[in-house]
DNA sequence: CGCTACCTGGGT
DNA sequence: ACCCAGGTAGCG
């Protein structure tokens, strides 16, 4: 599933083989998968573009394209773009198909298809995304535990919780928040604001160090090209439930915060 | 701020 | 036959 080291995984690999390319047209086959605007103007609108660029927000896949417009696109929980010839079998889950140049395809498929992509003038676009009212790129290098300590002031919900809203903090999901208080070993039930400054400074390393080697790793997903990421496998607490915890053997503990599932080991988080 | 709906496939 | 899923918008 897709949280910013499966996204940023993709963009990279956008950035090395479709920026520089034309975009020939588009193809939406679930209309529910274009936020905006109507199908039919999306695929129009999509009709003769070059692809300038190719950048995140947050869990967002930004495309700048000639002629002033921005294509965004969002995973949600299962959604991947592939890049294959145009001849390769289409899967039941494609939800949009782009035409490219040298008779490739970008195709943006999801089987829950809660997937989505929208296009329009970059100001327009982060207007309707709302992207102006995200938070802090814990993968920026400006990211430090001043810019932490300043997002997570006064939040009186669980850190947990406040880590996964990305307006407060983007670049986070359920696997990463959970792992990354693991590693600075704070209780994901604690309340942000009552972070020390020493918690702080473990849990803004923790971030980073869980963001960066799931990216080194290529996240746990396949990429653009189909190719499977390594990371799958490098879970320190996440859905392992009852199994020991990697630093102190105690079993890994499971429960719902904010409705969503929660792993943490009872003896090294606090 | 917290809860639910969204939707299909795979796990129990 | 049930659940349940790594995200988010939209509701109260």
């Amino acid at each position: 599933m897709a949280e910013v080291p499966e996204v940023e995984t993709i963009v990279r690999d956008l950035r090395s083989a479709v920026v520089g390319r034309s975009i020939c047209g588009a193809e939406v086959l679930q209309p529910e998968a274009v936020r905006f605007p109507a199908p039919a103007e999306f695929a129009e609108i999509l009709t003769k573009r070059q692809v300038l660029a190719a950048d995140r927000r947050a869990k967002y896949i930004l495309l700048p394209l000639s002629g002033d417009l921005l294509l965004a696109i969002h995973f949600m929980l299962w959604g991947t773009l592939t890049l294959t010839p145009r001849t390769a079998p289409r899967p039941d889950e494609t939800l949009i198909v782009w035409h490219l140049d040298r008779d490739e395809e970008l195709r943006l498929l999801d089987t829950l298809g809660y997937a989505r992509a929208a296009v329009g003038e970059p100001a327009d676009l982060a207007e309707r995304l709302d992207l102006n009212a995200l938070g802090p790129e814990a993968l920026d290098p400006d990211f430090s535990v001043a810019v932490l300590a300043r997002q997570l002031a006064k939040r009186r919900s669980a850190i947990k919780t406040v880590l996964l809203n990305q307006r407060v903090l983007a670049g986070l999901g359920n696997r990463d928040a959970d792992e990354s208080l693991w590693m600075a070993g704070i209780d994901p039930q604690r309340t942000a604001a009552s972070l020390t400054d020493d918690e702080l400074a473990r849990l803004h390393d923790a971030i980073c160090a869980v963001l960066e080697e799931g990216i080194e790793l290529r996240g746990t997903q396949r990429d653009l090209f189909g190719v499977q990421g390594r990371a799958k496998h490098r879970r320190n607490i996440f859905e392992r439930t009852r199994q020991p915890c990697p630093r102190c053997q105690t079993p890994i503990q499971h429960l719902k915060l904010g409705g969503r599932n929660t792993h943490y080991c009872p003896t090294c988080q606090h």
